[in-house]
DNA sequence: ATCATCTAGGTGCAGTATGCATATAGATGA
DNA sequence: TCATCTATATGCATACTGCACCTAGATGAT
């Protein structure tokens, strides 16, 4: 994956919703064990696009999960590379994810009401609609 | 509104999602001019809960969105109570909008495709699901 | 008058999040 | 031996946010 860290695209607004990592790597770590080269790589599943982040915020958010109890990492040999340190979800891990995702769905309903209040107000003013 | 920008509330995970505030000022904002203080009583229609956001927050992003060119203000004199800066959004900041809105439906396939993800797997490793 | 309160806008600081550049280093193959 | 891939990590700059705090006009009660 040479190259992988260049080319994150500026084509979203600037302060925008941010992109949700942390849950989608708890996700990932609860199907079993893995290292940070390789959630990023399995990343792609979600959506984000071809580039889902810079590999220093995964690791990033990787030691802050151990910082809080939330994943316990070992050093291990892989067949081929450098050694990896990998990553596995703790019960605490388990529980913040299923925060997560409460979370994640209060924050679908706001953006829900969002959408809804665009066309309400949309449908009223249609001047100025989405004539793109 | 006293004390209105005490009592923000932590029960969300720290590192989430953020909230839009941006694009929500902006729809108000199209539904015609308005000033901060006012645009945080109004923000509450947006589902946040009772403390949408602190008031900082909401003059620090109309300034942006003024240095941006998104949007003017003028200084007038309310009925009651001290001098007002009032926005009104500029052409750019209706496009701005509507960029704001692309976005966010993109967002929301990249939330539900989590959902969607989580779903899945939890079918699967129904053990530690939720049983909250 | 003056005092508390409401309305309205603002700054300073700290913590957190993120992207980009860069560093380090083992493994692999030409 | 040299480039490339794999893998992890740090430094720096920027941005977003909340909390504390400040300024100041208006309003009503005492």
């Amino acid at each position: 994956m040479p190259g992988r860290r260049r080319g994150a695209v500026h084509n979203r607004c600037g302060r925008r919703i941010n992109r949700f990592l942390e849950p989608c790597l708890l996700l990932l770590l609860h199907g079993g064990e893995s290292y940070g080269y390789q959630l990023l790589e399995n990343l792609e599943r979600f959506g984000f696009g071809e580039d889902p982040a810079d590999s220093s915020t995964i690791y990033r958010i990787l030691r802050s999960l151990e910082n809080r109890g939330f994943v316990s990492s070992r050093w291990a040999e892989g067949d081929s590379g450098p050694a990896r340190r990998v990553y596995s979800l703790s019960p605490a891990g388990d529980g913040y994810l299923q925060t997560w995702v409460r979370d994640l769905e209060e924050t679908d309903r706001i953006l829900h009401r969002f959408f809804s209040e665009y066309r309400n107000h949309m449908e009223l003013h249609h001047s100025s609609g989405r004539e793109t």
